[in-house]
DNA sequence: CTGAAAGCGCTTACAG
DNA sequence: CTGAAAGCGCTTACAG
């Protein structure tokens, strides 16, 4: 694809017009406080009347090549943001993402040419452009660890959404341990013993933290709690799983499965939430108001990404050093409260 | 012992260990096949290979400057895309938009820094970094055409998304005319006499062109119509005027007032469409299951952005010419069949 | 076949 | 106070 060289104006017609040399124009555009008082006030005007005429405008390339950033953010999204399976998660996140942005006067440049290999992008690919942002963000379930830590290296200053477990990631994740033991806490007052979990079988952090909370569920007195992961694509044999342990209560990260393991729940008779609560460790799906409006998570994603975007805003700039703590936050997420979690049947029917 | 800073490779250091001069290096990355072809596979290799080991890829900011493009597409919104009340409508373009920029290796840079000025954006402001991009596409309802001529002299390839009636501006629109005449046949079809057509008050082309379908239904034998923009702030003084003139079937452009119209009539009484029909011209928000299954237009918003960055792609290919036909594009407009049209009652109650 | 060099448009130390 | 110049990393016509 060639570049139609389109007939800019520079920084050399300015000086001409306004009688000056190249370099005062530059200066008077952005030089340091002290440079510019240096230059008397009708030559700044002159050269500024200019500029407003013209309507001149730095090319961003050349500044970028002189070593000067351009207030513009990469945007990294390793699953395809498009897939329709994954527009209700990532919608809200770049719409917190754009927001921030405008408010801080950036661009964004969103990394759609990464190639997809495996159902997931490579960000290092030949051609990326990553070089033309000033920072960049990154998004996803699952990162690859090595491709963070090249990251790191390669010095580009970078913010993930999403907590992660690699040295030297600044993230903005969800505190999932904490709503998820909140959920489960809740459950246990209701008088559930038996819980269940289901969970995705993937290493992402987020998947692996909402485990922790669970797992640590055991620790509680008369409380029995069995974990499966399940790679979704046999939900039957997940259900017989579930079926045998006979729980009280389960808990299912994911709202799509929740979803088809309610649907088998009710054609075996059982009532939810009297016979078998139910609760889901994420948002449901806004797309259709039919759902099963489940007890739930409800992550802050809208926060998420603009909290990201001002993190990556204030590591860029020279005078604000966010704390260790502050390059690992995670923010609180709320619990909703819905119609699948209650009392359990005097007897358990399962 | 001083380190060097750690810096970006460059082509001078492929060069070095590969024993060659810099622009050898250049030459294989991207020479044209005649200038590649003479130089040795050897020399060729040696450069792949170290280029493969270090990971080099080459600085797209100064590949701009030298002037070669970079498959950067921008991306300008003229009404702020994340607002809420945007979303419905920008969501589904921007999918296919990311979609399209994939499939053609595009990175897509949205010019959320473009300054808000009574509720529309700035494209042309002091800092803007259009340059970056290849080409550009344009997305809103409104486009200030000053801006427009601007962007056509500026030489910028770009595309707008929606039909525009400026002189040398490419485009991918709908066939709103053609799509609304449709809906209007067939009210008349099924006796309608009495229409009435309430438009948002906007001089867009795509308001006009949704205008025109309802004004030439005047040529009809039979067929009285009243039109009548809105601003959308008094929608009882709407419906007031709708009242009076006792129509059959009423248009609406926006399918929230549509919302409001339809509640205000059945509060009064009436049965919709017994007494009333209604027909909304544009997609109903599919934020919530439970809105009114309106007789409406499906624009094909999918294909719209997909469309455009195929456009635009095209547009910036050197060995391809799009026809002045093909630069100003009409995309079908779905009719979708909706529960708010039918025969009308026989005595008009309204 | 390969290298030296001009040029893209900027920023910024440096020299008048 | 202001200009000439180096340098950012690349592409590409031009000389050997």
């Amino acid at each position: 694809m060639d570049y139609p060289k389109a007939r800019r104006i520079t920084q050399r017609h300015i000086a001409e017009r306004a009688a000056v040399s190249q370099s005062v124009v530059s200066l008077v555009l952005n030089g340091k406080a002290d440079a510019i008082s240096r230059i008397p006030k009708g030559t700044r005007d002159r050269v500024m009347a200019v500029i407003r005429e013209t309507g001149y405008v730095a090319d961003p390339a050349a500044r970028r090549l002189a070593g000067v950033g351009n207030k513009i953010f990469g945007v990294f999204t390793y699953e395809p943001a498009f897939a329709d399976n994954s527009t209700d998660f990532y919608t809200p996140l770049l719409l917190g993402i754009e927001a921030k942005a405008e408010e801080l006067g950036c661009d964004l440049l969103m990394f759609t040419s990464a190639p997809v290999e495996n159902g997931r992008r490579r960000i290092f690919h030949e051609n990326n452009r990553l070089a033309l942002a000033d920072g960049c963000l990154l998004l996803g379930r699952e990162m690859a660890h090595d491709d963070l830590l090249r990251l790191v290296e390669s010095r580009l200053p970078f913010v993930a959404v999403g907590r992660r477990d690699v040295e030297g990631v600044p993230y903005v994740g969800v505190d999932y341990v904490a709503a998820t033991s909140e959920l489960a806490r809740r459950a246990r007052e209701l008088g559930h013993e038996r819980f269940y979990y289901l969970h995705f079988d993937s290493p992402a952090e987020s998947v692996r933290d909402r485990k922790r909370a669970m797992d640590d569920l055991r620790a509680l007195p008369f409380v029995e709690v069995a974990i499966r992961a399940s790679d979704g694509t046999d939900i039957a044999a997940d259900w017989a799983a579930i079926r045998e342990f006979r729980p009280t209560v389960l808990f299912v990260d994911r709202a799509e499965r929740a979803e088809s393991l309610y649907r088998l729940a009710t054609e075996a008779g059982l009532a939810i939430p009297g016979d078998l609560s139910m609760v889901v460790l994420e948002e449901t799906s806004q797309a259709d108001g039919r759902g099963v409006d489940f007890t739930r998570l409800s992550p802050p994603r809208g926060l998420l990404g603009s909290s990201a975007v001002g993190l990556l805003g204030r590591i860029l700039s020279s005078n604000d050093n966010p704390s260790g703590s502050e390059l690992r936050t995670l923010l609180d997420c709320e619990v909703k409260d819905g119609a699948t979690l209650a009392v359990p049947n005097k007897g358990n029917v399962l």
